[in-house]
DNA sequence: GAGTGATGTGAACGTCGTCAACATGACAGC
DNA sequence: GCTGTCATGTTGACGACGTTCACATCACTC
């Protein structure tokens, strides 16, 4: 498709673009490790070493991709959390927006699986936004982490969550659809069951119990008898 | 410590397993990436090429570190259900057992990052031990994978898991104590809580509750209100 | 004691990330 | 309108990695 020499000025004029969305393409195609600077550049018909004028790194480009990607998902979940109509059952309400985004979460880990594992693949924070060892705390907009507290605080808010139980709950709810889409994804549970929709909804089911049940149970949970 | 050259033979005699311990010391160091032919070769003192008598890839020797880990992971799984003696009460012994399993899962993943990013970098399925795309189901004895189905049988023959959401229990389970190891290794939490055994508890309770609880709550999953 | 097959060596290829020296040209100030 | 400047792109190189191929060594069998 390329001819390896359509550009015609020297200068390109927007390569910081153009290689990040190359790199996304790359990216989704082949996960983080085809993420290449030379591969991009090549793509784009430019030398290798002119990314260096608008990436300090390999892990910057990456880092960039990333983060590109955790606000595409955002978006997603907040899009799906939006597709939930408001009834005159605000508790009904706040589960299926819970439900909405837990959805949406795992729909795009499993039709995205490139895109998602780069978004993990560099050490990017999804509370604060902040890299594990970078100094730009502010391009993530759309953050993931922030969506889902902001349904657990409507789910708090309208009782369905019991308030001594909202603390960490984003980290359990969190957790567990996370986890799912990553084993999923890594093969870890093929042969499972032939529906993959049937462990969403066993999975999903399961949070939102753990999360709004009745604690009758967890009583004995803080002293086991054996240690 | 090793002077490049302590060999005398020409034939080292071992070296399939040298480079397997090797490149396990690599994976612990420095996760998958630092899994590398020739780094673990030179280590040994041997050329490059010599790994290719015992490994057909750099996948090949990557998969078989991945192999080792998740074993070494399973034996540690095991002991700690071992160590929760059983008493007069079979229910919370059961739950006792399933709360030691998932914490020796989460404290391994924390203790040893490298080793626990390994065993899922490369594609070794944990209910089969099949990998993605390998002719070997068999190298995988400790299976992870089995033990929590143990341990949810249990539970089920004690009667504390209801026989009717025993079906899709471990990926429910897995999937909270996976992703809650998962985010935390990537620093996606950072800042949520400063004592990270407030999570495991947090996490491990939700998931406690989500498998026991009474399904009072589950009616309303089916038909969410807004489609 | 000769031959053979498993195991290790040496040198090479192509790719990657990265850097330093140089080329180009958009744009400001005269 | 000309010229100098600086961001932006190029060229060519370096070292590291995975991988391969022809060759060397040596344990073991007949």
């Amino acid at each position: 498709m390329v001819t390896t020499s359509d550009r015609v000025s020297y200068h390109h004029g927007d390569l910081r673009n153009a290689l990040l969305a190359t790199a996304t393409e790359l990216a989704q195609a082949g996960g983080p490790a085809a993420v290449q600077l030379r591969e991009a550049a090549r793509r784009i018909g430019v030398s290798p070493s002119a990314a260096y004028r608008h990436f300090v790194d390999q892990a910057d480009l990456l880092t960039a991709v990333a983060t590109g990607v955790l606000n595409e998902l955002a978006a997603r979940m907040r899009a799906a959390m939006a597709g939930v109509h408001t009834t005159a059952f605000p508790r009904l309400d706040a589960l299926a927006r819970f439900r909405a985004v837990g959805l949406a979460y795992v729909d795009f880990a499993w039709t995205q699986p490139g895109l998602f594992r780069t978004a993990y693949a560099s050490g990017v924070s999804l509370p604060d936004g902040t890299e594990t060892a970078g100094p730009d705390p502010s391009a993530l907009i759309g953050n993931p982490y922030g969506i889902l507290a902001d349904v657990l605080d409507e789910m708090a808010d309208t009782g369905v969550l019991p308030r001594d139980r909202r603390r960490h709950a984003e980290v359990a709810a969190w957790s567990g659809v996370h986890g799912l889409s990553m084993l999923v994804l890594d093969g870890a549970l093929r042969g499972v069951a032939d529906d993959p929709q049937e462990l969403v909804d066993a999975t999903l089911e399961m949070i939102g119990i753990g999360l709004c049940a009745p604690t009758a149970l967890g009583a004995h949970a803080p002293a086991p008898p054996g240690g």
